[in-house]
DNA sequence: GCAAACCAGTTTGTGTTACAAACCATTATT
DNA sequence: AATAATGGTTTGTAACACAAACTGGTTTGC
């Protein structure tokens, strides 16, 4: 089994898990969570979204613009497969 | 803790894996096994080299080159870190 | 005997990409 | 009215994974 390398790159996985467990998450709270650059965050949820693996909802909180993720069906069967990825690889130990 | 990149790399990875089961391997063996191009697996064992996760010994087979790795206590102590980190993210789960 | 093909790798060139810095638009704050 | 803060996006760049081309030597075919 081949291993996503979407889903492999360390800050998208961490990414992947933690929407994986609250089914819904915004761009503050990542980037603190996270402690990476607005920047970085922003193209890595890029690059989530155009694999079909994030919706990306944006609102406004009054006046602040509010971008909130969540995981698709899509985003949370890649990730399952993921783990099995790697389980096959590590199952070798 | 953090993960390390050197490991994370698929290809690495798959020969840190065979590595730790074996302890030595050819290069003609990591190369039909993991299906890679040669100069992609020499670059790859270049830098495990580098991390000082894997020794290289270069002998002759008769007249014919052939050039042995093995994976370097460093190596080991890292792998095991590797997983561990792999843990601490899965086990949000 | 000398090309051609082969073996065992290494070096080089390139497209991708993770990351941070700079930027943009708006809203507080002093 | 200037400055800082909020919530992001766009841009620039260094690193790097990969394949293609190359190297140095050996064996095979004619």
């Amino acid at each position: 089994m081949e291993i996503d390398k979407i889903i492999h790159e360390p800050a998208r996985l961490r990414i992947m898990m933690i929407l994986s467990g609250v089914d819904e998450v915004d761009f503050s709270f990542l980037l603190s969570t996270l402690e990476m650059t607005k920047g970085n965050l922003s193209s890595h949820m890029d690059r989530l979204e155009q694999a079909g693996y994030v919706e990306i909802f944006k609102n406004f909180n009054g006046k602040i613009p509010h971008t909130v993720y969540r995981l698709t069906k899509t985003g949370k069967t890649a990730l399952s497969k993921y783990w099995k990825s790697i389980d096959e690889i590590r199952k070798s130990i």
